[in-house]
RNA sequence: GGCCCUAUCGUCUAGUGGCCCAGGACGUCGCCCUCUCAAGGCGAAAACACGGGUUCGACUCCCGUUAGGGCCGCCA
């Protein structure tokens, strides 16, 4: 028998980073087995469910290169064929029935149950009603007596007793089917081997297998992950910050660090950190999924992007760069430098928004001078400095990081300067501040004549400045 | 309140009865490297929730307590 796993989120909301997850160990069940991966969208309640939000979910699977086999399949599309089987349960006499009590009607008996302290259930008042007044009813599948237990593939031997499981509801008054009978006939009909799906679902369970029982199917295997809690160890939500994968994606972090991230959490194969999604796939096995839920740590997550980051071909990061550069006001599309550029960035950029914004300085015409850094550096005693590198780097054979260390060289000798000396000045004159690459990479990136003017343009500052000038910038 | 699930460093986890006075990773701290920032290297602090069993021997098995989470909808 082939694996065959589905994600079945509703679209009621972006792609959260618990779905994600879901979605994530499904895919890597079914591309571990070799088996199929469904989508399926749950959208039964009509009226919370929205085109966007199920686009939004399609987009992030994507973006995480999460593949289906099968689908997008969509409940709304599918109501008759759940209308037929709730008629079989109906047809069978016993295994469903007709309940007159109005919404309004339970929730006050739930109520009143809760406050006296007793279980807020559904008391099946109406499984022996033999009338048909001419009301608006719902169908409610009868459950048996009994228990029902089951070996969940992470949690292992769960069982309930049938009395904690009221008469669910199966088809709304208003005739449309609800989540868990939908799941069932779905499953079943789409031929899931494993449902694999948070453990806020454990409770379903039962009553799911008593309605797979009922309709007469197979019941599949069943494995619960747990949950992703936020700092506060409550269930994740927007509270906890960003928990959206569009979110991660807008700042810029690389697909595969969020893969490599959600996989870890909850799962584990010894000692290892770092993991391809071919490496994923490889060795993911639900023995190795933990039982206990877990917290969402952004810090590690935003290591992992760093981790992405720098070990990436600097070609592979180039459209994004661009067009986050683009966002900021920067067509950087035709410029010759783009990779040299990339390259100095890879290992000091924690995202992509932050590896664009650390790029700026390379691209703008006029370097806006930190005040603070200016005053410290951009001095009278750096001028004559700034003339003779600008000279040195003029004179350059070749505009290499080797033949701009020797230009440095022989100031440095010349002046019996240690480097650092000359290098913090000539990092505010080129860059405005005091943090960027390596100096002399970062020269070889910005090109020489950008260099020279820049450095000219130092002196020329700090000339007015000395006459009392206004603060500016070099070219 | 009832039911279900869970319990190793702050966090993610390794550990499947002796290899563990508990290993790795993130984070934190210190040192080294160093032209700034990173990266990198080295090192440190940091955990088996508690109480009973079982066993020659428990982080590992069983029971209980406690704590956390989840579910109890004509939501999914």
């Amino acid at each position: 028998m082939t694996v065959k796993t589905r994600f079945a989120p509703s679209p009621t909301g972006y792609l959260h980073i618990g779905g994600a997850r879901t979605a994530l160990f499904n895919w890597l069940f079914a591309r571990h087995n070799k088996g199929q991966f469904v989508l399926r969208i749950e959208d039964s309640d009509v009226a919370r469910s929205t085109e966007e939000s199920a686009q939004a979910i399609l987009e992030g699977m994507s973006w995480l290169g999460l593949d289906w086999d099968e689908g997008p399949f969509f409940q709304s599309r599918r109501f008759d064929i759940y209308r037929v089987h709730a008629e079989r349960l109906l047809d069978e006499g016993v295994l469903a029935y007709r309940c007159y009590c109005t919404p309004e009607e339970l929730k006050e008996r739930r109520e009143a149950a809760m406050k006296e302290g007793r279980p807020p259930m559904y008391d099946g008042r109406c499984r022996q009603r033999s009338d048909a007044p001419a009301l608006p009813y719902a169908v409610r599948f009868k459950v048996p007596p009994g228990a029902t237990s089951f070996k969940d593939l992470v949690k292992g031997g769960v069982s309930f007793d049938n009395s904690q499981i009221e008469d669910l509801v199966i088809l709304r008054s208003d005739g449309t089917p609800t989540y868990n009978f939908c799941v069932v006939v779905d499953d079943a009909t789409m031929n899931i081997t494993h449902v694999i799906r948070g453990d806020d679902h454990i409770n379903n369970t039962p009553k799911q297998m008593l309605l797979y029982r009922a309709l007469g199917y197979d019941v599949p295997e069943f494995a619960h992950l747990p949950m992703i809690l936020g700092s506060d160890r409550t269930r994740l939500s927007k509270r906890h910050g960003a928990t959206s994968v569009t979110a991660y994606r807008e700042m810029g972090y690389l697909p595969h660090a969020l893969v490599n991230y959600l996989a870890r959490l909850g799962w584990s194969f010894g000692d290892q950190e770092i993991f391809s999604p071919e490496e994923l796939i490889e060795k993911f096995t639900l023995e190795n999924v933990g039982k206990s839920s877990g917290v969402f740590n952004p810090e590690k997550l935003l290591w992992l992007n760093q981790h992405y980051i720098k070990s990436s071909p600097s070609g592979e990061l180039r459209e994004e760069f661009l067009s986050r550069l683009k966002a900021l006001g920067v067509d950087a599309s035709a410029d010759p430098r783009l990779d040299a550029i990339i390259k100095t960035l890879l290992e000091r950029s924690k995202t992509l928004a932050e590896m664009a914004e650390s790029a700026l300085f390379y691209f703008v015409e006029q370097v806006a001078f930190d005040e603070k850094s200016a005053r410290k550096f951009l001095t009278p005693e750096a001028a004559p400095l700034f003339a003779e590198l600008a000279e040195g780097l003029k004179a350059l054979d070749a505009f290499t990081e080797e033949g701009i260390e020797g230009a440095f060289n022989d100031i440095l000798d010349r002046k019996g300067l240690k480097l650092g000396k000359l290098a913090q000045p000539v990092r505010v004159a080129l860059t405005g501040g005091t943090v960027s690459p390596g100096i002399f990479e970062m020269i070889a990136a910005l090109g020489r004549e950008r260099s020279v003017k820049r450095l000219e343009g130092a002196v020329e500052f700090i000339e007015s400045a000395g006459g009392g000038g206004a603060a500016g910038g070099g070219n």
